[in-house]
RNA sequence: GCGGAAGUGGCUCAGUUGGUAGAGCAUCACCUUGCCAAGGUGAGGGUCGCGGGUUCGAGUCCCGUCUUCCGCUCCA
């Protein structure tokens, strides 16, 4: 498979801007700024009441179609912090350590050996802070003054023990593929598994981004869902990496993403990243463009082979069928958690005109919604009525998440569950108390059944299995 | 990091030539209604991002700072 030529002029209208999403999700409690009462911090955000549920049922989902529905993947939850080497083998130390030089007069930045006339310069003098002036160096766009070389590093880190020198530090990780990588053997050894098999895992990362923003889009500390497959070289991978192509982008579309929404793209040779060899990125079209929600690529055997070299472990595989051993190469799909709901977040949201009013709501897929049901009294003066609401309450909430609300007319609370994704609301009225009876109400549709009380939470319970991908 | 714009109750905003803040929606209570954001009465909530300065007095002028947005730069 590849990706279809991309029309620069093709218009795919995002679904609803940014501030509308931003507003929503702080007003209804899916999103807030971090710290807000201290002024915020820089792209950093705090997922609410609302959001934290989203978010895990977006994880879980993500997590049933990589591991639980397979039988060729397994979970790995690494620590944030590792050995320092590891960040080094894995060529990041390097790569975000390059020295920076700023123009003074038009502001553009350059790799310091990068610029003509500094190629060749060996680490020392690339940490020189006379080496621009010694060289004479000026800005090859507009020949201004050139910056002292500053270095760069989108690594965070701290230090392990009390002390605060160079041989204590640690980094956050800014992925959590490595650490499916040192433990490629625990895993191997223990699972069992054969190749291609794969590791799968979801946590937290850092960057130090040098321009953040888009609401949870480019974080600097974010949440990835990433799966390493490790396969046999060259034609294992490039199989594999066809494969995962249209079943990742098939992922979002099953949890509801409009799929005129979502692209391929694939990044040019001078795009690619040290480690790939082959990337395409899964895109949205958000309100700020078509940008990247996950990415797959082919790692080759930068990864293992590198580590196997720097820790001294043979980090081989012995295929027992061929008697071949292998550095396996490694197709990887990056996701993030984030993203992914944001995405599914903003592309659910729509606004209708009933009666003259405008009902907004968030069409989430049932298995992402933050509550799959509320329980509504008709009359919440009836003791009796709201007694039997709270009774079937407490059962539902055995299976599901479930929520209770009584401080507006019946109309109003539909609308309010509309605006955050509930699928189904269950009505007990006066009738209910005779015939034991209640109203399930329809999210998409408005349309309202009438159920015996004992079978609602059946009934909710086989829906969501009827829609699960 | 650079340039520009913005930062007033939960949300969206108004605040005239500086004189110690308003609206709509939202929230809560009560009355009324009783299946799709009805109506009525009332209530709570902001000192105007933060710090400093000018002034008798600043949301309203000045400086700094933080945050957000747009553009540039950068981007694993």
């Amino acid at each position: 498979m590849t990706p279809e030529p991309l029309d620069p002029e093709a218009v795919v209208p995002a679904v609803a801007n940014l501030d509308t999403i931003v507003s929503l999700s702080k007003r209804r409690g899916f999103i807030f700024p971090s710290s807000e009462i201290y002024g915020g911090i820089n792209a950093v955000w705090d997922y609410g009441p609302l959001g934290v549920e989203l978010k895990n049922n977006v994880k879980r989902a993500w997590w049933r179609a990589m591991v639980q529905d397979r039988n060729d993947i397994v979970g790995l939850d690494a620590g944030i912090l590792m050995h320092p080497q590891v960040w080094v083998t894995s060529g990041h130390v390097g790569s975000f350590s390059d020295p920076l030089v700023e123009c003074g007069t038009c502001r553009r930045r350059y790799r310091l050996d990068e610029l003509p006339g500094a190629e060749d310069l060996s680490a020392t003098d690339l940490r020189d802070k006379t080496i621009v002036t010694r060289l004479g160096l000026v800005c090859p766009n507009d020949g201004g003054p050139l910056s002292a070389p500053r270095r760069f590093n989108l690594m965070f880190t701290s230090h392990m023990g009390p002390v605060e020198d160079d041989a204590s530090i640690v980094y956050f990780r800014p992925e959590t593929a490595q650490g499916s990588y040192v433990n490629f053997k625990n895993v191997l050894n223990s699972s069992r598994k054969k190749i291609p098999f794969g590791i799968a895992q979801i946590g937290k990362s850092f960057r130090n981004e040098i321009s953040p923003g888009n609401f949870v889009f480019r974080m600097r500390e974010f949440e990835q869902m990433e799966m390493q497959y490790f396969v046999r070289p060259d034609e294992g991978a490039a199989q594999a990496f066809e494969e995962w192509l249209p079943r990742r982008r098939a992922w979002y579309e099953a949890y509801g993403v409009t799929p005129s929404r979502l692209r391929f793209r694939e990044h040019a040779p001078d795009e690619l990243a040290h480690y790939a060899k082959k990337a395409i990125d899964v895109e949205y079209r958000f309100p700020f463009g078509w940008k990247e929600l996950e990415g797959i690529h082919n790692r080759g055997d930068f990864d293992l082979g590198n580590h196997a070299r720097a820790s001294g472990e043979n980090l081989e595989y012995f295929d027992q069928a061929s008697g071949e051993h292998f550095i396996p190469w490694i197709v990887e799909t990056a996701a993030g958690a984030d993203r992914a709901a944001f995405t599914f977040l903003i592309d659910a949201y729509r606004e209708e005109e009933v009666r003259g009013e405008t009902r907004v709501v968030l069409g989430l897929h049932p298995e992402l919604a933050p509550y799959k049901v509320a329980v509504l009294p008709l009359l919440k003066k009836r003791p009796e009525i709201v007694d039997m609401c709270h009774h079937l309450l407490a059962d539902l909430k055995r299976d599901l998440m479930a929520v209770y609300d009584d401080t507006a007319a019946i109309g109003k609370l539909y609308r309010r569950q509309d605006e955050i994704g509930t699928p189904w609301c269950v009505t007990v009225d006066v009738d209910s108390l005779d015939d034991g009876a209640v109203t399930i109400r329809d999210r998409d549709t408005m349309t309202q059944e009438r159920v015996p009380l004992e079978n609602v939470k059946r009934l909710i319970l086989d829906r969501m299995a009827a829609v699960r991908p």
